[in-house]
DNA sequence: CATCAGGGCCCTG
DNA sequence: CAGGGCCCTGAT
């Protein structure tokens, strides 16, 4: 492992999240693969991130309770920060983060709903989550494709132990996101050598389109939701699966659900109508009994559900799940 | 040992 | 628009 960069300078600012915000239900996701850009315990999560070029570490504490949030935010340096800089990266951290989501019509359409107001009481106040660019999650996006998930870790660990910078603040050490000029200027064969196979091509290819500006997330942000597809799928490599992904998390469409990949079919057939997951109902039938149950909260409670699925997954075993996550 | 499918996507016919 | 190929890995 390479020698770290410390960060010593740090300042200290706060969120205050739309109520009600469960902080820990929306800072850690258990259903996401663990990646050495963060880390989480009850109440924190450590998470790194590159921000005009500068390796950030990121902190984040939980000082306030579900209906009266604040969040401490800490973020370190190498060097001092401006008050521009600080500003911007604050902007850009509550637009990812996406803490003022208002959740509040959701609960109360769906507080007394048979299946979903128990999880909604139990979780209230859960928000989606995304901390990356859309370069780092098309990245992580293409890392996942026809993966087990402990290849998606061991391609991803490789990546930032070749191309991300690893920082040492707060008593950790996590790796940053590289800048998309760094892999423009290696070989296909150099990422080849890293196990990620086929997937070389595409992590090429869509980092040179960033690389010349063919594509530019912040002007993405104030178009359609046409508009960001198409300049989605344009990128080779990426298809509809990672699409509808980028779509809801990145760019914050919470009723984007139209595609639903085989594996997550298999699940959703169990939740959602107790099918055994080698009978799955069929997409088209879960896909209409999302839209007709759900409406435009569709994204947002399967979230609910899943989630659910998955916390109770980290304290217990269950037998059924573990067979359609191959680890 | 060999075979195969996996948390897709591209390309071809 | 259906189906084969793609890298590599762990399960069988």
């Amino acid at each position: 492992m390479s020698k770290p960069i410390f960060l010593e300078i740090k300042q200290v600012t706060e969120l205050f999240p739309k109520a009600p915000f469960n902080f820990d239900a929306t800072i850690h996701k258990p259903d996401h693969f663990p990646s050495a850009d963060n880390e989480w315990e009850p109440r924190i999560r450590w998470q790194t991130m590159i921000w005009k070029k500068v390796p950030i570490g990121l902190k984040f504490e939980n000082q306030g309770t579900i209906d009266n949030p604040r969040v401490l935010l800490s973020i370190w340096s190498q060097d001092e920060l401006g008050q521009d800089f600080l500003n911007s990266i604050t902007d850009e951290i509550k637009y990812r983060y996406y803490f003022q989501l208002d959740l509040t019509e959701f609960i109360q359409r769906f507080r007394n709903d048979s299946q979903l107001g128990p999880v909604i009481n139990k979780w209230r106040g859960m928000k989606p989550l995304n901390v990356s660019s859309l370069y780092e999650y098309l990245i992580v996006a293409i890392v996942l494709q026809n993966a087990t998930v402990r290849r998606s870790v061991n391609m991803m660990q490789a990546l930032f132990e070749n191309y991300g910078t690893l920082l040492s603040y707060d008593g950790k050490e996590l790796y940053c996101f590289w800048e998309p000029g760094v892999i423009d200027k290696v070989t296909e064969k150099d990422l080849r050598d890293l196990k990620i196979g086929y997937r070389a091509k595409s992590i090429k290819r869509v980092t040179n389109a960033f690389v010349r500006e063919k594509i530019n997330e912040y002007e993405l942000r104030n178009k359609s939701r046409e508009e960001q597809q198409e300049a989605l799928l344009a990128l080779y490599g990426i298809g509809p699966a990672s699409v509808g992904y980028i779509l809801s998390d990145v760019f914050h469409h919470l009723d984007e659900l139209n595609y639903i990949s085989p594996w997550e079919q298999k699940i959703y057939s169990k939740l959602f109508f107790n099918q055994d997951p080698d009978k799955p109902v069929s997409v088209d039938k879960l896909l209409k009994f999302f839209d007709q149950c759900y409406g435009k909260y569709k994204t947002l409670a399967v979230h609910y559900i899943w989630e659910d699925l998955f916390w109770k997954r980290k304290y217990e075993k269950i037998e059924w799940l573990e067979k359609l996550i191959r680890l």
